[in-house]
DNA sequence: GGAATACTGAAGTAACCGCTTAAGGATTAA
DNA sequence: TTAATCCTTAAGCGGTTACTTCAGTATTCC
């Protein structure tokens, strides 16, 4: 697997906010709407959007609106490309270490 | 095993920069003295410097200097904590689709 | 010693980020 | 049909970030 800069650029700064980092965590625990989120949160609905809006743009999240509730679920596939990132570099390390 | 935030927040913050990140990886490779990463670069000497600074500040990297040269190495503790963030989230997906 | 090499720090700057407030639109409930 | 609920957008603001240039220090080589 070859990944993208641009991708992981995407995902590592799509979680690199706390508040956006603990919204998408809420989300693997299950899909929830836009107010649920916010109220678990120290910070303005308006912001919680912004953040779903965020996680969305990069494809961490998905979500799909259905009356006037936005329900906002996860997307596994960046969790796959993150796991396999880092698996890719704890390979290059060893093998490094190997070398010595 | 329990990660504090501000932990994750120094990782993914850490490589949320597409430089930085392409330093690390070029670490994970083996050490390297910071002239000879700022070659591969398209930044100047300085601007590696301080990714690496910030690097060592948030624990992914260590450097040691002798004579005239700075040696930047990888701390791969890091990856470790990443990785099992990565799959604590897999599980939490995996354990609400089940219930669902 | 003098020149080249390798790093270091400071200052400045342009761009980006996360947040709030405020105002509004759409949907549902009474 | 009015009121409550849920989302949405825009504007603005303060803080942070990544970068450059420039000037410097320490070390090694000749």
């Amino acid at each position: 697997m070859l990944i993208k800069p641009s991708t992981l650029d995407a995902i590592f700064k799509a979680l690199a906010d706390r508040n956006r980092r603990a919204i998408f965590e809420a989300l693997c625990h299950g899909p929830a709407p836009v107010t649920e989120i916010a109220e678990l949160m120290p910070i303005t609905l308006s912001a919680v959007l912004q953040h779903v809006q965020v996680l969305e743009a990069k494809g961490l999240v998905h979500s799909d609106k259905v009356g006037r509730l936005r329900t906002c679920r996860v997307e596994t596939e960046a969790l796959g490309i993150l796991r396999y990132w880092v698996e890719a570099r704890q390979r290059d390390f060893r093998r490094a270490e190997r070398r010595r």
